[in-house]
DNA sequence: CCTGCTGTTTGCGCCAGATCAAAGTGACGT
DNA sequence: ACGTCACTTTGATCTGGCGCAAACAGCAGG
């Protein structure tokens, strides 16, 4: 099946005020590319050359100091846009994205972009919501560096993952990919090792339940009360 | 004259391929607003109800935490685009703004942001280079904040602010509007003190020239090289 | 089943930088 | 000129959480 997305495309809110035909017009400049786990899909410093959205899968983007440290940026969720830098009139990706699992995207070639923005008011607009939505995730997430303990930073970057990535079950919410403690404390702006207790401080707490490269909250409530500062840490 | 700003308007990015018709068009909706230094020009949480053009002065946003203290989301220059919530699908504003000087700008009633956006692809366009640079000032100032030392981060924030409102002179670079040693400790994340701390011995060793809120960069070279780890730090 | 690899836990010492405290200084109004 | 206020400097102390180190546990592949 070539063109298995065009119900798919349709769910997705760029896509979704354009026309059965303007779809058909859209999708056939582009391409679906599948990764498979531990992928790089696009690398920092390389020419930005397509913009894509990510069917399913999950994709993590990281930045590399010059320094040699490592953050992780975001995680790239189904129906999200990424590789957009040349919107931003850069040559070359400011990041990494690595697939944790196998991904599908859908991928079109820069070019592409200008005209897309330009024809469709709907997919300008929708572009404009989703890099809004990304610039007040990274300020929030530069007051909570700049003014949280680490315990309430990781709680933070816990929920986020929550909400973002997360899956119902019996016991809880489970994060649905791959993520290893590493990740999170570049996420949450810490080391592995602090992140590493916090964890095992909330696990015997009943907070969350944790594992190699799992993560389930088992009482988000009770975390947002201990990420917002209302209830005191349970370190220590 | 109720409509100085023609010429001035076209000066801008978003407006720059407009057309004559077109500007006087877009300026019936706007109106001219005057802040003198100091005054509020929006308030956090407050309902969103103006987008605006920076013409003249300088607007500082900040956000407090639940918590009580504040960080310096960013400065706005002449130019600028701001108090664009409602681009973002906000319906009250994430930070609050106020004039460091006296200020002018032009603001439109937010109900004309989708249309501006819808008809002018070009304004759609530039919105999203704007916002994307703010997006990727952003990620910067996460990734500094989470793996950089405190000296280096200050260095980075006001080699920032050399770029985007610094004024050469002779003696060296000159932030032209007046900033507190507090305001540069919230945009770095660090503390009044310690930013004192570090500018005296930046002072001592030639790089800088400091007052009560002046702040000169007389060897932006040499701080760059301090700001990326190449130099050793200068405190101690 | 063993072996290796990668991710995780945990203990301990230490230091960058926050916090507390207090004195110093430039700008401005009266 | 003087006093006041806001900003700044500098010192002294304290501590969160980082760095180092070493042991430990899932998981994959032979």
């Amino acid at each position: 099946m070539l063109v298995p997305h065009h119900s798919v495309l349709k769910q997705l809110p760029p896509f979704a005020r354009l026309s059965e035909i303007e779809i058909t017009e859209v999708l056939r400049s582009a391409v679906p590319r599948r990764y498979p786990a531990g992928s790089v899909v696009f690398e920092q410093g390389a020419a930005a050359l397509h913009f894509s959205v990510l069917l399913n899968g999950r994709l993590r983007v990281t930045q590399v100091t010059p320094t040699g440290e490592q953050v992780v940026v975001r995680i790239v969720n189904p129906g999200d846009i990424f590789g957009i830098a040349r919107a931003l009139r850069l040559h070359t990706y400011p990041g990494t994205a690595t697939a944790v699992v196998e991904s599908l995207a859908l991928s079109w070639p820069m070019e592409q972009w200008e005209p897309l923005v330009e024809r469709y008011p709907s997919f300008a607009a929708s572009a404009i919501r989703v890099i809004g939505e990304r610039l007040l995730e990274a300020q929030s997430r530069i007051r909570e560096i700049s003014t949280e303990v680490v315990e309430r930073r990781v709680g933070h970057t816990v929920l986020r993952l929550v909400q973002q990535s997360g899956v119902r079950e019996a016991e809880g919410i489970r994060i649905d990919f791959p993520i290893s403690k590493q990740d999170l404390a570049e996420m949450a702006g810490t080391t592995l090792h602090t992140v590493s207790r916090i964890l095992t401080a909330w696990e015997h707490a009943g907070l969350v339940d944790t594992g190699r490269q799992k993560l389930m909250v088992k009482d988000p409530h009770r975390l947002l009360l201990v990420a917002d500062g209302i209830e005191p840490g349970l370190l220590g």
